[in-house]
DNA sequence: ATGAAAGCGCTAACAG
DNA sequence: CTGTTAGCGCTTTCAT
């Protein structure tokens, strides 16, 4: 049978409501008595039921998290983010695979909510504005990450200008000489890839290069979809010569396409993406790649969290933009000899 | 103010439990009033309380999570596949990276357990035994996946045979015709680590070949490990031809070495490992592995704490071996020409 | 068919 | 310094 306090408080003859005071370190307890209980405790092996406390404290001391895809090794980094600084606070984590399917997202906020998280760090995949607008009436903050909720109502949000990081990185395509440039992005009711997508626009724009529309590929954010582009592009006669993609994944599709076609990267098309983190270092050829800091998101999103928890009249929402990187490496120069 | 079942009574001037009735679908309730809570449950946007609900019912109905790394892919599909047998019985997941840090885990397991979990899956990183059998008194399942514990006691196991496994993989580089083999282990608390230390020892037995203490390598899990380990028998004369690493991790780091070194793979030294699973598709050279069935290894374990669940006197302790598939790939093969 | 009431295990007033 | 008691929000007997 499970110890509980009850049983401690009758062992010792004592009330139990001394017994919760010596485990929560609240209020004063004889010396004695209290050596006695946290004994006792060890003894018995007591180990408080957390659902019990969290009912009568009406907060469960969890951080919900929910991303497209737990094999992407951004997010995997956002999360140890989030589970660092949640660890530092006594909060434990819930995480949750939406697998690029709003139905399951709404699904998993649901369940977060009712679960009573503390708070919620979410990278929709374009969910429903108006249902994150009622939930914020709930009083749970949502932290929004990566993607963005489509509307004017005010969220915390810990982000990149992807804008910016979409211009930059096609601004260093340019810079490398090429003018037939093509991009695959992801869905564009996700925000990330709307706005990388916008991004790469306007770079081309200022710098006078033609916008094909022929090679603005939209997918998914999977391999497959990063293949199945390319290689409709790679029948035509015309060919790209740089390759632009909003993810990481929709690239690797991308470039086993050109691959395969016996085409060399970067000497025939070159290729650049977001989110190349090479867990092996083995990856060939390295890609070119926009690096968000994701621990950091991760951790700067819990501690949102746990600051609205501090001071829960603190209505102000934050909104943080971090600084990415952009690391250049083989997919996009042309080599200069060894 | 989050509105809960005793709103919705007092706005319809019932008692909460005709309300509790029609949500848990338990009991006659006359159509009428069923569909009249219905849609004032659906106006006031009720949600139940999942944490009353899991003190009454006793249990989270939640599986705990605890993985040695996230950003390991073999245990992100752990993952997955846990959380989707756990979806399809409406419970959550809470994941927990414990590091490969055994106060973490020990840490981690106890928060879960204080949780409430319905069941717990666990990769250990060398845990102490007396301290499962304890946990095992409290009722909870604990089913162990990839590392074992290191005791006599009966367990939950979803795994894989790792001696025969270890063997297979050493077999492969002695059948390509190598000789001189050396392997870089993990942590000898780890069963895994040990184990296929193990078969690779007994295959080179059964087949006459030397077994050189001078290379057999024990590291941690990690890139570093590897890498290091590596540069230490790169620095000496005699060098191996062929490296077994018993995680990916540990072979990555090996095979960064043995490049920067200038040697080339498979030519100068062959290399395989465990769980080599490329997400990126672009890993070169393509690492021949053994690959677990990590999603079914998940799913399977979550599947075991469902049917404890249901049948909590079922105190049965399921050993499931799964096979695991050896992929044989260029990191191991002397090409034979174009 | 519905309501009253007990209780899940714990915390925190309040009283002594 | 310690005990009594009232909940936390819900489910579930037991009456009616």
């Amino acid at each position: 049978m499970v110890v509980q306090l009850k049983d401690i408080a009758k062992r010792l003859n004592i009330s139990i409501s001394t017994v919760s005071r010596v485990i929560n370190d609240t209020g004063r307890v004889n010396k004695d008595t209290r050596d006695l209980i946290l004994k006792t405790i060890k003894e018995m092996g007591y180990q408080p039921n957390e659902v019990a406390r969290s009912l009568k404290r009406k907060s469960a001391n969890t951080l919900g998290v929910i991303v497209p895809d737990l094999s992407n090794s951004f997010y995997a980094s956002v999360i140890k983010g989030v589970e660092k600084v949640a660890r530092e606070n006594e909060h434990s984590v819930i995480v949750c695979n939406s697998d690029e399917d709003i139905l399951k997202e709404e699904e998993y906020v649901q369940l977060l909510l009712q679960k009573q998280v503390t708070g919620l760090v979410i990278a929709t995949v374009g969910g429903n504005p108006e249902l994150f607008e009622q939930y914020k009436r709930s009083g749970i903050p949502f932290v929004f990450i990566d993607n963005l909720p489509n509307t004017q109502e005010n969220f915390d949000v810990v982000t990149i200008d992807n804008v910016k990081a979409g211009y930059d990185l096609a601004k260093h395509l340019v810079e490398q000489g090429h003018e037939k440039l093509a991009i695959i992005t992801g869905p564009q009711n996700q925000s990330t890839a709307a706005e990388r997508l916008l991004g790469f626009r306007k770079c081309l724009e200022d710098n006078g290069i033609d916008i094909r529309e022929k090679w603005i590929g939209v997918g998914e954010f999977r391999r497959e979809s990063g293949y199945d582009i390319m290689n409709e592009w790679l029948k035509q006669e015309e060919l790209p010569t740089a390759i632009f993609a909003a993810n990481d994944f929709l690239l690797y599709g991308a470039i086993r396409a050109i691959l395969e076609k016996g085409l060399s990267i970067p000497q025939d098309i070159a290729a650049v993406c977001f989110d190349a983190n090479d867990e092996t270092g083995l990856v060939r050829p390295q890609i070119t790649s926009i690096i968000q800091p994701a621990h950091m998101i991760g951790a700067i999103a819990g501690e949102i969290i746990m600051r609205k928890e501090k001071n829960k009249n603190l209505k102000v929402f934050e909104k943080v933009v971090l600084e990415p990187k952009l690391i250049i490496n083989e997919s996009s120069q042309i080599q200069t000899g060894r």
